[in-house]
RNA sequence: CGGGAUGUAGCGCAGCCUGGCUAGCGCACCUGACUGGGGGUCAGGGGGUCGCAGGUUCAAAUCCUGUCAUCCCGACCA
């Protein structure tokens, strides 16, 4: 057995974090209930607490959508194979992930149809024909849908065959208005993330390597997981006039000349769930984020004595009044399992708070709460209950986030010598900010030496100054490596 | 897609090298009783085409061939 930090006595099935991450993540994501494998090479299905947890995400970044001005719609999982391939770039980055569909009714079809890796064409298609006039613009639409890569290594919610995601695409009437959109989408995720999910994520720009296949540029957020490994979170992608081109979506101007759109497209998807996975878990399993967390609360029922007719009533009392002041809660009140396995499963579960309400606490008006982010019990009082627990969820909430920062802090380090880049990257890993020329080729070559790709560029740091960590050209940017998912 | 490993009950494994009675163990599951504030105890019980398909043999979980899946490490990606 190696190290855990898990209390003595304790008895899980899962892999400790510091023997194997990779073992751990995969152990959560099954004795959660998360999801599990399916008879289809690299899917999953995603079982009901773990789309739960997807469920509460999607609502939150569709809240800003909306408050945003975007409105949602769905387009077809089929696209036609000619379609994808009129942006050069677009098929050449995503041909290769391509499923495809050649029979359908019995018969071969004419033209394969693609089943979408992503939308930009299906809405680029829509698009030419719905815009006429710079009064049709803008158009902000949204979906939530599926979409299918052929992934050759998957891993649950990480990277699967299909997924769940969200795609915004956007059409505009000027550049400016374009580059405004795509910058204000990754604000909007940046603030999503670390509001909902206590995921402290870096924001900047993709190298021309790493950029969407066929876009101008690609903004990404960026979040460090427990074991030093970058996750990219979410993309928001400047599509300039590249996709109005090649699927002529044109518009007459104020000017009366006829113009090309300027387009976007963005997106987050159940990567996230693997993200808050990784983030906040410890050796004992999950922990939720509060604000996304399918129970806030877990009502533990201590069985002793006539506890059917003393306890339980008094659970369900409690357990409505949290109802009623909006907290998700659940009672546990099979008899089935003792406390003790109760508590541990829960735990398990990343379930922010447990309650426990017994005999003793009943005679002392109060109940014991058990924090899951830092194992502190408390009593607290029944009277007031409601407003102690949302207070609490809200700290627990606050001090995920800030623990989520102090390591990512600890896990930043910088430098602008190549020899110390290649030993922050073997010691411990993280982040490595470092001076960058701006060349594919040294980019290559400090993936080929280290493993660590440049996540992403801060639009908003000061020219570094200084050469290249690798060559002796000017530096270009200030760039943040690390070793990715 | 290359390199490595593994598929035996829901999970974790033994058995395989050296073929041979009815395929085992721990946990989980079911029934009952006693229990219950950090994964309880006792008693009884259910569950297996040994990943799949061929082959060798009187006989295959075991040997051979193929295939599929999963995991790990690389090259590609939300």
């Amino acid at each position: 057995m190696a190290k855990s930090d898990k209390p003595e006595g304790f008895v899980t099935e899962i892999t400790p974090r510091s023997q194997d991450f990779s073992r751990w993540y995969l152990d959560v994501v099954r004795r959660a209930e998360l999801a599990d494998y399916s008879p289809v090479k690299g899917c999953m299905v995603i079982r009901p607490y773990g789309y739960a947890i997807w469920e509460l995400i999607q609502q939150a970044f569709d809240k800003r959508f909306k408050a945003t001005g975007h409105q949602n719609a769905y387009f077809p999982l089929f696209i036609p194979e000619s379609l994808l391939t009129k942006e050069a770039e677009h098929v050449e980055g995503f041909a290769p992930q391509v499923a495809y569909v050649t029979h359908g009714g019995g018969e071969q079809l004419e033209e394969k149809l693609v089943v979408r890796p992503t939308s930009e064409a299906i809405f680029g298609t829509m698009y030419a024909k719905w815009i006429q006039s710079w009064r049709d613009l803008p158009i902000l639409l949204n979906q939530w849908a599926n979409v299918v890569r052929w992934e050759k290594v998957t891993r649950p919610f990480l990277r699967t065959t299909e997924f769940l995601w969200q795609e915004g695409h956007t059409a505009h009437e000027t550049a400016e208005e374009g580059e405004a959109e795509t910058r204000k989408i990754l604000a909007l995720y940046k603030e999503a993330v670390e509001t909902e999910l206590a995921m402290p994520v870096v924001t900047g720009q993709k190298s021309d390597s790493e950029k969407f296949a066929g876009a101008l540029r690609t903004y990404s957020i960026e979040a460090l997981m427990g074991d030093g490994r970058a996750l990219q979170a979410g993309t928001s992608h400047n599509l300039g006039q590249n996709f109005a081109k090649a699927f002529d979506i044109t518009f007459q101007a104020r000017d009366k000349s006829v113009q090309h759109v300027w387009g976007t497209s963005w997106g987050v998807s159940t990567r996230l769930v693997g993200g808050v996975i990784m983030i906040h878990g410890d050796d004992s399993g999950l922990v939720v984020p509060p604000r996304i967390a399918p129970y806030q609360v877990v009502i533990v029922p201590i069985p002793r004595g006539n506890w059917q007719e003393t306890v339980l009533p008094k659970a369900h009392e409690i357990q409505q009044q949290l109802i009623d002041a909006g907290v998700r809660v659940m009672l546990d009140d099979r008899d089935a399992y003792t406390p003790g396995w109760k508590f541990s499963e829960w735990e398990l579960r990343g379930v922010p708070l447990r309650l426990e309400i017994g005999p003793k606490d009943i005679e002392k008006a109060s109940v014991l709460l058990a924090r899951r982010d830092t194992r502190e019990k408390l009593p607290v009082p029944m009277e007031g209950l409601p407003g102690a627990i949302r207070a609490l969820l809200e700290d627990i909430q606050q001090t995920l986030l800030a623990r989520a920062v102090a390591f990512r802090d600890d896990r930043t380090q910088r430098t602008s010598n190549y020899e110390e880049f290649g030993q922050m990257m073997e010691g411990r890993p993280g982040f490595v900010v470092a001076p960058w020329c701006g060349s594919a080729a040294c980019e290559a070559q400090i993936k080929a030496d280290t493993q660590a790709t440049i996540r992403n560029m801060p639009l908003d740091a000061e020219a570094p100054g200084g050469v290249c960590v690798r060559c002796d050209q000017p530096a270009q940017a200030e760039a943040w490596f690390a070793k990715s998912y």
